[in-house]
DNA sequence: GGAAAAGATTGATGATCGTCGATGCACCGA
DNA sequence: TCGGTGCATCGACGATCATCAATCTTTTCC
């Protein structure tokens, strides 16, 4: 359950088909589960909002350590969450380190949950 | 942060504007990430997925504990951090409470999290 | 009315998480 | 070479969470 390892949002929503049309494996949970885990904390949303808000689409730490509230190894440490979820990415130039959105990471989640509703079986296949 | 005071998905969708236009406020953050919280466990993606691929899209208790694993009280636990959250609706017949899904509350997350993209912004502004 | 069953609630416990101060490391300019 | 700066890592602490056993509430059926 260590968010540390979580795993590139990608191989989550990969995995599985629709919910509706049957149950996900416990395996498929997990990992799903640890990519929500990942995004559900107001500090990293803030972060993912302040990164893609920005005019150049990147920011540095130093740039959201004051806006955001919080000390410099707290802003590091949500930063290494959202890499490690595959959410943004690091690039670090000279002293200082750049975090950027991965594209299509939100969207494929996004895409997986909008799967899950009572009406989303498009064959009645029932019988 | 207590789960159980969660709020409607629709209160939280409904806030905020696409999240790359400018930064979440603090208060939208914290909604937003009580919601997600809620998804983000196994055993509460286990039971969406579970109670959504039934064949009456309904489910009780007694359908759900075995097949999870868990005990009941943590079953009843779980069913009720996602109806609080409300992602599933209860309805109480005779002895037993069924539980379903609650139509759209994943959809306008699903949403908001297809609004965070580097390119979503339409019009390119910069420069 | 009373036994039985389904499910919610309570209290407790072990694990995980968010946060910070202190420290370490890499890079830059003088 | 050396002080300074930006950032990551470490260790610790308080808070929250997931889970279970025990208990309570509600409903059904005899």
């Amino acid at each position: 359950m260590a968010l540390t390892q979580a795993l590139p949002l990608r191989d989550v929503t990969a995995c599985c088909a629709p919910l509706t049309r049957e149950s996900i494996t416990p395996d498929n949970a997990e990992k799903l589960a640890r990519s929500l885990k990942a995004l559900a904390d107001p500090a990293r949303l803030r972060l993912i909002s302040m990164v893609a808000a920005h005019p150049d689409r990147e920011s540095c730490v130093c740039d959201l350590t004051e806006p955001l509230g919080l000390s410099q190894p707290t802003v590091s440490h949500h930063l290494k969450v959202l890499v490690d979820a595959g959410v943004l990415s690091r690039d670090k130039r000279g002293t200082w380190a750049y975090y950027r959105l991965v594209p299509g990471a939100l969207d494929s989640l996004g895409q997986l949950l909008l799967t899950i509703q009572p009406n989303a079986v498009d064959g009645p296949s029932s019988s």
